[in-house]
DNA sequence: CTGTTAGCGCCTTCAC
DNA sequence: GTGAAGGCGCTAACAG
């Protein structure tokens, strides 16, 4: 079973191949040529080489994003609206998952870069990893970090952590709360970093100092919020208030609080960070610090088709700063009550 | 910014580009040569060019996996455990998401075949559906169908979604249910109408008749299992038990129960198909008919593998089926209590 | 063990 | 508007 190629068509068209090609780019033949040849294209059953175009013309219409974990749905469904914008115009989106593996990490956008794509896409598992920053200095195509800050310069698409969690605190304070905890994921990584600085200013705007115990820094994984969780709530001075930095974290101070046989909002006030089902879903649901992920991805998606058409690329980075916003629901109430 | 070629290395290391290839290859040179070799590439910087190499070989060392919806956590944990021995033989996956939708499948598969991926792995949205079987006919390359059927043989794995619901419905007869309701999916797809299947097979053993209302056969999401759970349990003879065909579907069947005040398992027992964070999450943990989503995805991933390596397309068809298994929890019980 | 060379399928300049 | 030919970067066959 062999392809037809750009030859066979000319051949069986009776023109040659120069003129098959310009047909299947578009350029300009006269109608009866093209009618002509793109019969024969459909006879023969033809569609041309996408790795001999590419070969040519130097680009392969293929961008790739790079996450550290394809199964949390906050990427999928960042990834389905970037590739709606990015099929758009005609460009192939690969996903890749690096499982918050830096050496991983490392080997991926190498292979992205011997595969010559033509931008990507990507939250790097580990900004302080040195690594990573060699390699990514070392590509020939755009680069939009995503959610993430970087020494070196890149354009970039970030949220603003800061402000969400500043505006939860300020929430809990209200309502009552002032031993409230952050079980974090790491600072490694920004939107750990900005969460952590939010909850400090929103302490600091009331001039109440914050406790050593209530800020735990770790992994942004379940296993990770569960011990935080039982841990803190079993200690002598237990907070009345636990905000999970996370959507993996958040499941895991559920079973924390599960294990505790303690009742939400009123024997502890839960937040979590970004929506999932599970935060609708239970009773009560879940108030959260949520982002529009539709947004985040479509404008990422643009922002590097941008900078691919461009192809200048001693210009000034671009950073834009997607809004957070915090969604009330009922999982937390006045701690005295 | 330029790329290094193979010939840039050859002039720099003063060998020839047989050589350079050779040492790219692992093909036989002199140990000095590939050192020197391995020195100037090192020192340029230099990557081969897949794009060239697949050109030359005909091959991409890249296959793709194509699912209807990436959010669905299932898809993403299959594809990780598939991409895991992908990667080990050197293979890149490449994952596409057609969203339920028919002609974008036809699109990305047609697109898949311009850009010469050695193999597919595929779940097609709709079995019945023409012209993805004609498309699907005309590629070039492997494919193994991920838990579908097609009037076409291919290789496959799939899963024994029939003794799982046959089991289920067997472990709520003997708790003293019989007016059990199944919410199924499309029976376009294999899982829905295996689940059908098992389901009436379960009654039929029996000797106990289906009624019509007791299976509802429609869409795989979240809406579709509101709106058919919450007509049940309001009509005039609601069911005592519930069977979710989904964890989209579980995540309505949920919504409604709730919205009909409705505690589990005191007034309604509840299975779903598939186990997911919400299902152990929920108090109490949901009853599920689950699999094991890594063998899966690596047995998949292997049997592509396979048929990649043998490349004597005419062989006889493989197909594998993946066990399923009832796991009871705490959300069923006796009816009458 | 190593150098030389043809050619993979396509696009693009250069003639006509 | 169309044909002829070179070459993208690489591999593989053939010589030496």
């Amino acid at each position: 079973m062999k392809y037809i190629t750009i030859k066979d068509v000319a051949k069986q068209a009776g023109y040659s191949v120069g003129t098959v090609s310009r047909v299947i780019n578009n350029k300009s033949v006269s109608k009866k040529t093209r009618d002509a040849v793109l019969k024969t294209m459909a006879e023969l059953g033809y569609t041309p080489n996408a790795i001999a175009q590419s070969m040519r013309t130097n680009t392969t219409k293929a961008v790739a994003l790079v996450v550290n974990d394809i199964s949390n749905p906050l990427f999928s469904k960042i990834a389905k609206a970037a590739e709606d914008v990015l099929r758009l115009q005609g460009y192939f989106l690969l996903i890749s998952n690096t499982n918050n593996n830096p050496d991983a990490e490392c080997e991926i956008v190498e292979t992205l870069r011997q595969r010559r794509i033509d931008g990507m896409i990507i939250a790097v598992t580990d900004e302080s990893n040195e690594r990573t920053q060699e390699i990514l200095k070392n590509v020939n195509f755009p680069v939009v970090l995503l959610d993430r800050e970087l020494p070196q310069e890149y354009d970039s698409v970030c949220d603003d952590h800061f402000q969400g969690m500043e505006q939860a605190v300020k929430y809990l304070m209200d309502l009552g709360h002032t031993n409230i905890m952050l079980i974090s994921g790491s600072e490694k990584i920004r939107p750990g970093r900005q969460r952590i600085e939010g909850f400090r200013s929103a302490f600091k705007k009331k001039d109440i100092p914050v406790r050593e115990e209530q800020i735990s820094e770790g992994r942004y994984d379940s296993v990770y919020g569960y011990e935080q969780a039982y841990k803190a709530l079993t200690s002598h001075n237990p907070p009345t208030a636990i905000i999970a930095g996370g959507n993996q974290i958040f499941t895991g101070v559920l079973r924390a609080i599960r294990s505790c046989k303690l009742a939400i909002p009123q024997n502890i006030s839960v937040i979590a960070c970004d929506d999932i089902d599970l935060t609708t879903l239970m009773s009560p649901p879940i108030t959260v610090i949520t982002r529009n992920l539709r947004d985040i991805g479509r404008v990422t998606g643009e922002l590097l088709l941008r900078r691919i058409f461009e192809k200048s690329m001693d210009q000034t980075r671009k950073h834009i700063l997607m809004p957070t916003e915090l969604l009330v629901r009922e999982s937390c109430q006045n701690p005295g009550s």
